[in-house]
DNA sequence: CAGCGAAAAATGGTATGCCAATAGTGCAAG
DNA sequence: CTTGCACTATTGGCATACCATTTTTCGCTG
């Protein structure tokens, strides 16, 4: 494990803090305590207390002790290589088909011409396979830049970071020839934009929802996993 | 300035990142040279570096050397406690109604079972605050819970664990009595039983987006807060 | 016995030193 | 001249030791 043994040892600490039912305000064992508990030295501790008060889990004072500022979330981070594509397709599918409605609501005149402008570089450069996935990427995000919300970013962000990173997705992807879906992607995210244009919620939700279900047909038509089906969720 | 010293380092460090004109991927200088430069030790240098790795502005790789990942200024990184309570529900409710929607599709007898009994515990502990809100909590996890989908649930847990870490929604929620609401969010919750019950995405969509839509007004109309309107979303 | 103050203990803050992994260098073999 | 390998230097990783601040303890004094 190449891993920065600070994480680890924050991670164990979160833990730690979850097992044991402190509350807010209450103060954690001290540095000594856990460097001894993890059989580590407190410089590693201490390190493991810098990122949680990056995090602001916790809260440090010279000389007194470090206080829990608040609870760790209960789900330690799920590792990204064992979530399934198409679970993460179906994510993608639900959540930013949702962010589409949303964003026809709150989208602005600058925002649909920052969109046209990305579609315009999605086109010129298809043949780019670099710059045409960067390219689509850009599409997602600024569509859900244009709710206003940046938690609703987050999330959009946190499923394309995993894409990006899921190895088995890259593999699927991998057998796909280039060409051959860039155009019909392409021509979903023009239909999203027109959508947007219109400012109609429901019409940006299905044309989303659309696109991500030709990703999912693309992706696993041509493969030989198996792929359940989420027909019906659709009433257009 | 009572300020904990490796953040400013850090700081100091980004500064120079931004006076030096360093690209992407370029190598920082060492740990080492930083310490001379700024007269402390290397063991504040690292922390800063830790510092800047979490906030995803470096790459630190031993033996190597640290590389930049990001310029500084293209990420002000928004912290949990920045993020008003307004935008939160605003987020929970585009993703909730989805994941309502996407729910009614794939849940099973035992999920509804699960489901019917979280809504009897919460209205038999209507009384208590502490386990009505757990209640409350557990029945929208149930429901993220029955798409399957392990990305959904995190992601909604996500939302959960900042709601109940956010101080400024503590602030809000803590001036409206607890009686008041409980009962029209029972109500709501019942509703969106019924619509999975009956599997129906739309049903199940709206109701969630009417429950949310009603704890909204619950926090914001007694409060001085301005909240923007987003009605306009539903269609029912 | 209450209050106060100094000493001691606890705790985080900082510095130094050595270890391990990586990158660089130069010499020898082909 | 190129290539490969061993040696050296560089660089981050981790541990130990001591410093500064805060908290606690304890005894003195009124």
């Amino acid at each position: 494990m190449a891993e920065r043994l600070y994480k680890e040892i924050g991670e164990k600490i979160k833990q730690e803090i979850l097992k044991s039912d402190m509350g807010i305000g209450d103060k954690l064992p001290t540095e000594r305590v856990y460097a001894e508990l993890f059989g580590v030295s407190r410089t590693l501790v201490r390190e493991a207390f810098i990122m949680l008060e990056i995090e602001e889990l916790i809260e440090v004072k010279k000389g007194s002790g470090s206080y829990l500022k608040a609870r760790p979330f209960d789900r330690p981070d799920r590792q990204v290589s064992d979530v399934g594509p198409f679970e993460l397709l179906q994510a993608r599918q639900v959540i930013e088909s949702a962010v589409a409605a949303c964003a026809a609501l709150t989208v602005t005149k600058a925002d649909l011409q920052r969109l046209q402008d990305t579609l315009d570089l999605e086109e010129a450069e298809m043949q780019n396979v670099e710059k045409a996935n960067a390219a689509d990427r850009e599409f997602h995000l600024l569509v859900a830049q244009a709710t206003q919300n940046t938690l609703l970013v987050d999330n959009v962000l946190r499923l394309w970071d995993m894409r990006d990173n899921n190895p088995m997705w890259q593999q699927l992807h991998a057998r796909i020839p280039e060409s051959s879906y860039h155009g019909q992607w392409l021509k979903d995210h023009e239909k999203v934009l027109m959508q947007l244009r219109k400012r109609s919620a429901e019409g940006a939700r299905d044309a989303m929802w659309q696109h991500l279900e030709n990703v999912k047909r693309t992706l696993f038509e041509l493969s030989d996993t198996e792929a359940p089906d989420f027909d019906g969720y659709l009433f257009s």
